[in-house]
Parts: structure tokens; C-alpha cells; sequence
DNA sequence: GATGAATGAGCTTTCATTCAT
DNA sequence: TATGAATGAAAGCTCATTCAT
């Protein structure tokens, strides 16, 4: 009867298919969250049929398992891009360079993957997030190199880069998606910077004194 | 059509029921989590009937409340008793017997309670964390009343508030829930003592400088 | 220590719990019908104990089948005190008061009867209606004798005082109940009255001339 | 949260389940009334899953909606096509025809329909009766074109319409499900026809009585 | 006798996943 | 390969009824 439309390379064609999937879950997760996102919902936001849905993903979680790599990948990727510049700048500019590059990124399309995000953050799905603790401890050591006067810190920086980690990346989407927050973005973006600079500073001063009052001491 | 309000327990033996339910509320969600568990896992697990449990609770969300309550009734609790306490120890000092003392809290019974707060955390169920809030702001009053030095700092405190709070607690809650975390207990707290601690000296510090500085001005 | 209150004889205490239970019962299916009234609303409303609703009835139907039992011979108590004086009547007459009595009889105490009747019609518990059909027809009879006018009809009075209390009971019943009804109650009894009283008049009518044409024959 | 709205069959085999559906529907409806119909019995009796059911119809009323809105459409249809015929037949002929109609329709299928219709008069269910009763209107204004004589009746019709749709219906659909009927089948529909057709010739009657006097009063 | 706490069968509804077409 | 109809386990919740106090 009709006639179909050209076929498109395998690849090619699956590729799209899965995108769309992949798209379409942003959206729907953004709106509804987690736990009220079906299979459905994805699908027929996809423009594809249930069936398709469960071609390309063993079950539900793995899209979402997706979603959650992506916002991770990406995050990386910022601050692999961003570690050259931020070395240079102060520690207080540095991190403020990073936290709006990535809430830039996760603003994008009105909002959708920040939204995600804070669904991602929430959820009992692992994501490793081994990847961005790498990049910050590259970032971290990146800085060192070009700052040696922070070298004599004699405290372990996996102990904040924990809290900064867990911590500061929870108080950041957690802020990001309220609707009446009490601080604004920038208030809270200063008080990120301001939390990790003032203890760097005082961090070396310690040391100082305690070089002080050790040379007292020879 | 519209439902009797949830039964009040007046009698003694509805009370116990009550406080069973609450109890395998409590061990259910922390070995299950709040997705996974059901009205009818914590009716079995308290050994009641299914109807008891709607007997009390109007709906399974209901419970959940009622357990994160408990959580943040306890913490608020906590607080308020060490305030006196706090206020004459140095900060740090102050922070960690804080944490201290919340975290051996929520090891109670096997870490029931440590993995429920977990999961409050996480939940998009609302509970309203402005009692802790105002418990902490409280405290930081009373705190600042005995070491008037502080009182010069010019920052807004609600920043450092906020992210304390939903940082600080949450990569406090992280950390006590992990297997096998990167750093321990004790380093985590000293880690929070000190990210609080530095915070506020280096403000202190950033005042006198600028006190001289218009001293030098004049 | 509070003193119990004189205690009634046994007989008197539970006939007016009995009545408690039934009068309640009258409310609530009025307001909320048969199907989503339940024992404990009953027994609510009543201000017993539940327990105490199935010490006097078997179950929940038992005090549907009470209601309307009661419906049933509060009506054959009506027709049979106003058979006496509609007997003298004409008969449209004697249908207008007769419906205007039951009428308001059903509504008594804002309508409580009335709407209750509606869901006795409706229901599926049997209550037999033959005390109100075995009233009708001994109405029918007294009324015959009073009018032997009507005595020539040949055609079977059951046949119409089957339609009668099936379709005339429903629609009277069904008109009562309707908020904005398409005919006022007038007109609907002024409609039942004619129907009845039309056939009558004309099965008299088609007896005559029945008669007439066999005199001509003859 | 919000649903997707129940999915148009469109493909034979799903025309195919829902039309299985329907049909069990009437047939569970028919054995256990529609307080007793659960959606299961309805899915076991199609041989369907219950995921099936819900897949077509949003939940247990809708279906319930359906076999009335069936019934009803059926017994429309059989008006309007009897129309033209009954128009030419004298008034309780005409009755007699359309009621054997009907009662043929409803006894089709072992009684499935018949015990439906019970079901459907007594449900509180709001099914639009509108249609059957624009049908009846439109044939009593076709029978009144084809006997002007009628014409001449000056009662408000409306009065006589609600009687015989509520109560006439009601009366028919009540004895066609009797076990032991009183009076048989003939005689309810003869009672009926000279129920309407004793009434317009009385109501007839009585307008010439009027033409009479006054032609007197002249 | 009165009470109301406890019960659990039973109902509605959802949704991840399969598989015939 | 893409589809979407079909499925049923599983969850939330109700309520008639019982029985210990």
C-alpha cells in the first residue's frame, strides 16, 4: 500500500531510538519524579512503543541508571574542562566558577536535569560516584601543584573533600530546587566558597603557627 | 465515601498497639527502605493485623511521619539538653559532642534508627526540619551570648546555618550509613568540628583585619 | 469512684438502645444510602459501642429489613386509618389524600423517611410488600362496597393494583426524591389520581356499553 | 498520579476483549447483581486478565455504565423503528407491540439483558434516561399527528410521561423478573395498555363533556 | 450487658514485563 | 524490528464481625 519510509542504517536508527528514550525519561522523571515514573510514561513520551522501551533497557531502573550517568559524566566533564582555568584563580573564584558552570548545566532545558538531579541524589540506585571524587581529587591536587603554599597543610583532604562531596553537592541541588529558598543562589554559592576558603586559610594558618611555635621551640 | 478520623488510643492495650506499630515501622524501613516496605510488612512484623495498622494510621505515608517525627523530635531533644553544656565548651568541642551524642542516638537498637534517618533524609515525604532549625539557631544565640568575640562577624549566619544543615547533616547521615567509608567516624566529626570551627575563626580573623584596615584608614 | 447511674431495668435499657440503633440507622442511610452506610457509622450515630449494634441485631442487613419493615407498616397504617373516610370519597379524592398523607408521613424529621424509602425501593433486601398490597385490596373492597357502581367491572383488579403499587409506589417514591423535578408533586398526584380514576371510569364505562349493545341484541 | 485516559481498542483483538468484557459484565451483572460484581468475576467469566479489564475500562462503574448505556440504546432503537408502524395502530395495540418488543429484547439471551434492566432501574448509577424518554415524546407527537383527535386533550402531557416511564417501566421491568408473578405477562401488558389507552380515552372524553356544556352555555 | 480493639478476607487498582503479530 | 495487548503479582485499604475485658 504505502510505501515505508527509507530504511535507516541499523546503528543509526536504534541510536535515535534510544536517545528519544533516553530524552524522554529527563522529562518525565523531572516532572514526576522516581517513583511515579512508569515504563508507560516513558515510552509514550519517547514516541515509541512499550515494546522498544524494553528493546533497549533490561527493565526500568537502567534507565534511570542512565539518567544518573549522564548528570555524573557530564558533571566530570565541567570540571575536567574547568580544572586548567580554576587552578589559576583563587580558591574562593575557583569554586564559584565551578558551582555556577555546573548549575548552568544543570539548568539547561528548562530545568529538566536539575530536577533529575535532585531525584538522582535521593534515590536507592547506585551510581558510582567514585568518578567525580576522582576528578575533585585531581582538581584538588591540579591546585596543590599550582599553589604549593597550601602544600603544608597537614590534614587529610579526603576527610573534606568527603564533606564537600556529600555534603556541599546535597546543600547545592537540595537549593536548587526549592522553590522559596531562604538564601539565594549567590548567598549560597559564597557561603560554599567561603565554607571551603576559610578553611583552607585557616587550615594554613595552623600550620604556620604550629611552624611558628615549633622554630620558638628550636 | 469520607473516613472516621484515625482512631485516638485510649485504652492502654491500644497504645501498645500503637507503639509496636511504630517500632516495626522503624526495623522495617531501615532494613527495607521506604519504597520497599508495605502496610503489611510492618503489620506482620508488629504482629497485628493488617486492619489494626488503619485501625491508627489513616495510610502508610502516615507511619513514615510519624518515624521521621520521632527522629527529629529526638534530635531536637538532644540539642536542647546540651545547649546549657555547649555554650561553655570551645566550638569544636561544642560540635563534637553534639555530633557525638546524636550519632550514639541513632546507633540505638542495632542502627534502626541510623537507617531510618537515612531514609528520611531521602524522602520526598515533608517534615518539617524548622524545629531543628530553630533549636540550632537557639543554640547558636546562646552560644554567642557566652563568647561575645563571635558576635562581631558580619556574614549572615542563615548561610552557614542552611548549609550546615542540609550538608553537614546529610554527609553525617551518608557517612554512619556506609559499609565501608573512606574515613571514620571520628575524622568525619573532627571533619565537621573543624569545618565549622575554621569557619568561624577565619571570620572572626577577616573582621579585626578589617577593623584595622579602617583603624589604618582613620 | 464516679457513681454509675441508676441502671435500667434490663428491658426498658436495651429497648431504647434498640431504638437508638434504629433511629440512627434511619440517619445515616438517609444521608449516605444503603451501600455506604456501615455498622460503625450506625452505631456512631447511635452513640453505642459497636458492640453493642450486634447484640441487638444479627447484622448489618437486619436493621436495613428494621427500617424498612417500619417504612412498610407505618404506611399500611395510614391507609388502613384512612380507609374509613376514603371509603365516602370520590375516588380521585380519595387517592389525593391518601398520597398527601403518606407523603407527609415520609417527610417527617427533614426528610429522613422519605429518602430512606427511596433506597428501600431500590434495594435488594426483600421485604415482603404484601401487608401493603393485602391493605390496597381490602381498601379496594371496602370502597366497592361503598360504590357498588364500580362492582360491574369485569376486568381483573389485581392487574391494576399490581401496576399501581409497583409503578404508582415508584414514581411517587422516585418524585419525592428528585431535586428539581420536572412536574410538581401536585401535578404528580393529580397524574396518579386521574390514572386510577380514569380507569376506573372507564372500565365502568366500557362495562356499560357492553351492557347496552347485549340489550340491544337481545 | 493522573492516569492515562483507558485505551481505544484498536485493533481486532482488543475489540474483540472488550466486547468479552461487556458480555461477561451482563452476564455477572445478571447472576449476582451489581452490588455482588466484582471486577474479577467480570475478567474470570471474559477470560481475561484483571489487568485487561483496567486496561479498557478506568474501574468497575464504567463498565456498569456501559451495559445500561447498551440497554438503553437498544430499547431507543426498538422505539424509533416501531414508530412508524405504531402510529397507524390503535393507542393500546400500539403499547401491547412495543412492550413485547422490548420484553422480547430483554429475554434474549437466557434473561441476561432482563435481570440487567432490574439491576439498572435500582442502581444509583446516573444513567441519562433522557434518550428513552425524547424517543417516547417524539412517538407520542408522531401518534398524535396520525390522531388528530387525540389533539384535542388539554392535560399537560409531561404529567402522564413521567408516570408511565417511571412507573410503568418500573412496574414491567419488575414483573418480568418475578419468579411467581401474580398476574402473567399478558395481563401486565394489557393493564398497562388500558392503563394509557382507558386514560386518553377518559382524558378525551372529558374535553368533549366540556365541548358539550359549554356548547350548552351557547 | 456494653465496649471497642483486633482481625483478615476481599476488593480495587497499578504497572513491570512478556510475547504474538 | 517495532508494537501494544495481555497479564497477574502485589499493594493499598475497607468493614463486617468477633471476643476479651
Amino acid at each position: 500500500m504505502n510505501k515505508r519510509p527509507p530504511r535507516q542504517p541499523r546503528q543509526e536508527r536504534a541510536k535515535a531510538t534510544v536517545e528519544a528514550i533516553v530524552e524522554a525519561a529527563f522529562s518525565v522523571v523531572a516532572e514526576r519524579g522516581l517513583q511515579n515514573t512508569t515504563a508507560q510514561h516513558i515510552a509514550d513520551k519517547a514516541g515509541v512503543g512499550i515494546g522498544s522501551f524494553y528493546e533497549y533497557f533490561p527493565n526500568k531502573e537502567a534507565v534511570f541508571e542512565e539518567l544518573f550517568r549522564r548528570l555524573r559524566d557530564d558533571t566530570v566533564q565541567i570540571i575536567r574542562e574547568l580544572t586548567p582555568a580554576m587552578v589559576k584563580l583563587p580558591v574562593r573564584e575557583a569554586i564559584r566558577v565551578m558551582l555556577m558552570r555546573v548549575g548552568d548545566m544543570l539548568r539547561r532545558e528548562d530545568g529538566k536535569y536539575l530536577r533529575c538531579a535532585r531525584h538522582a541524589m535521593r534515590s536507592d540506585i547506585a551510581i558510582d560516584r567514585e568518578p567525580i571524587e576522582r576528578e575533585l581529587r585531581d582538581l584538588a591536587l591540579q591546585y596543590l601543584l599550582q599553589h604549593p603554599e597550601y602544600l603544608k597543610t597537614k590534614s587529610n583532604p579526603s576527610i573534606s573533600i568527603y564533606i564537600f562531596i556529600h555534603g556541599g553537592m546535597h546543600a547545592f541541588i537540595h537549593h536548587m530546587n526549592e522553590r522559596n529558598p531562604v538564601i539565594s543562589f549567590e548567598e549560597l554559592i559564597d557561603g560554599l566558597a567561603n565554607m571551603i576558603g576559610h578553611y583552607l586559610e585557616r587550615e594554613m594558618q595552623m600550620v604556620e603557627t604550629a611552624d611558628i611555635s615549633r622554630g620558638n621551640d628550636a
